[in-house]
DNA sequence: ACTGTACCACTACACATGAAGTGGTGCCAA
DNA sequence: TTGGCACCACTTCATGTGTAGTGGTACAGT
């Protein structure tokens, strides 16, 4: 098992990609290699199996996400607008990004038949959720935690329609529906 | 060609339960074949090509998830209690028929490859929500064309987090969630 | 009642694709 | 010089598509 630390992180950036380009079928050894640019081989080299790679690629894709997710809260104020500008931010940075959540998406959906995997997403998520809440609360904005649990899952729903069928709610649909949306959900300080 | 329609039905209705069990890759003649119970190259005498067999049972789906999707807006009082039962109900209905929806998921995803397919689902979502629209309207229940759109989003984030990773959302938590997002979404009467 | 036709279920095969795994070679650095 | 790594060649295997072909059956024309 080889231990290089830049080409492993290289080979699971590539395998995303792969997940997004063509599925978790598609996720092989050999179209990593090829999408990493290495020879054919290399990715055999460093993960154990099918498996393992599906499950590394899990776990990196979401740190890949998430880091970058709290750019905002410092100087945004602590009002309904300010969660606002903070949702149309998170909307856009992700819109901006395909591959990554397509590859979570496709993730999931794997993630119906490897129970290990299903642990590692769930795992990922329900901390990354955590610490955005936390965040959240940190910060001072309004919105309790139910809120906040329905703004992700309107936005969530709202990123996989715009990803997947672009045609049904068009590009200049979403930030209104994103602020009619707080609107809504967040109450009125 | 081969035309008998009930076989012709019986072997879309295999490649849904195969797109939910295999994901999109998977969807090939012969796992149809085996999935439906008839002879290996049955499917392939249905269906000009693998392509052919992904947009029909993109057709068929949809036809299959909604139709009993209106069975309420009768008997239902024209009150935001009336859109929560409604749609605690739909969402009871999908998440009992999984592989239904996750069929389309894996068909969303297969769209982003396949043009075609993504045509054929565009029209059908956007049909289907226009349907549901009108009923809603007719039916006078409460909550313009933002408010259900806003409500379709987060709903549809819901059953997917329901059907990918049912451990973050607990199934306790469903019917809150959906009581609450229609409190906060739909205008009080 | 007989025969021919058309359709269909089922079978078999030819061809292609793509992947996994293994073993080996050369290189570089400790 | 020894160990770890990148790279490569080759074998083996599994799976799927498309199409051709066979036998059976229902139906219609005569």
């Amino acid at each position: 098992m080889r231990q290089n630390p830049e080409r492993r992180a290289a080979l699971l950036d590539a395998a995303i990609e792969v997940l997004a380009a063509q599925g978790a079928r598609g996720l092989t050894f050999r179209a990593v290699d090829q999408q990493a640019g290495v020879p054919v081989g290399t990715a055999s080299n460093y993960f154990a199996s099918r498996d393992a790679l599906l499950v590394q690629a899990g776990e990196r894709v979401f740190t890949k996400l998430d880091p970058n997710a709290a750019p905002a809260p410092a100087d945004l104020p602590r009002t309904r607008e300010g969660v606002d500008r903070a949702m149309r931010a998170m909307v856009e940075r992700i819109t901006a990004y395909p591959s990554g959540y397509l590859a979570v998406l496709e993730l999931r959906l794997e993630s119906t038949r490897r129970p290990q995997l299903r642990e590692v997403l769930t795992g990922q998520v329900r901390g990354h959720f955590q610490k955005d809440l936390d965040l959240h609360r940190e910060a001072g904005m309004p919105g309790d935690e139910q809120a906040m649990t329905l703004l992700y899952l309107a936005l969530a729903g709202l990123i996989v329609e715009r990803l997947t069928l672009p045609g049904f709610i068009g590009p200049d649909a979403v930030d209104p529906l994103v602020t009619a949306l707080v609107d809504r959900i967040v109450p009125a300080e």
